[in-house]
DNA sequence: CTCGTGACTTTGT
DNA sequence: TACAAAGCCACGA
């Protein structure tokens, strides 16, 4: 059994998956603080590619990732809808303009 | 090796 | 506050 399962791409998803799970409920993150806490300097781009290649059944919180200006990224599909959805199941509030108070809600805290 | 791509970020209007 | 442009980084064609 030799796959390629240990990858270098493949740990380096795994440990973006370990830092987006370290998110308390009721707290959200933004892609580059996740690149930076697991040691990926300025990834953002990547811990966005490791949550959209996300296998379905994986229990991780990636609906508490939202980008820099505290808005949930674009995609295509419901995705976005269901992550509003799960945000303000555990309290997080949303500006008439779709966008988290950072300063409030971020984790770790400012 | 060069290019295009993207759940991103920062900077300049 | 909103949008465009440029910067950034790993991947795959």
């Amino acid at each position: 059994m030799s796959a390629p399962f240990d990858s270098a791409a493949n740990m380096r998803r795994e440990r973006i998956l370990a830092t987006v799970d370290s998110i308390p409920k009721g707290r959200v993150s933004t892609y580059g603080r996740i690149a930076e806490e697991t040691g990926l300097g300025r990834g953002a781009r990547q811990v966005g590619a490791a949550l959209r290649d996300l296998p379905r059944g994986r229990n991780v919180p990636w609906h508490r990732v939202v980008n820099a200006a505290g808005q949930i990224s674009p995609r295509d599909g419901d995705s976005q809808a269901r992550q509003r959805k799960l945000l303000e199941a555990e309290g997080i509030e949303f500006s008439a303009t779709g966008r988290i108070d950072l300063a409030r809600f971020v984790w770790p805290a400012l």
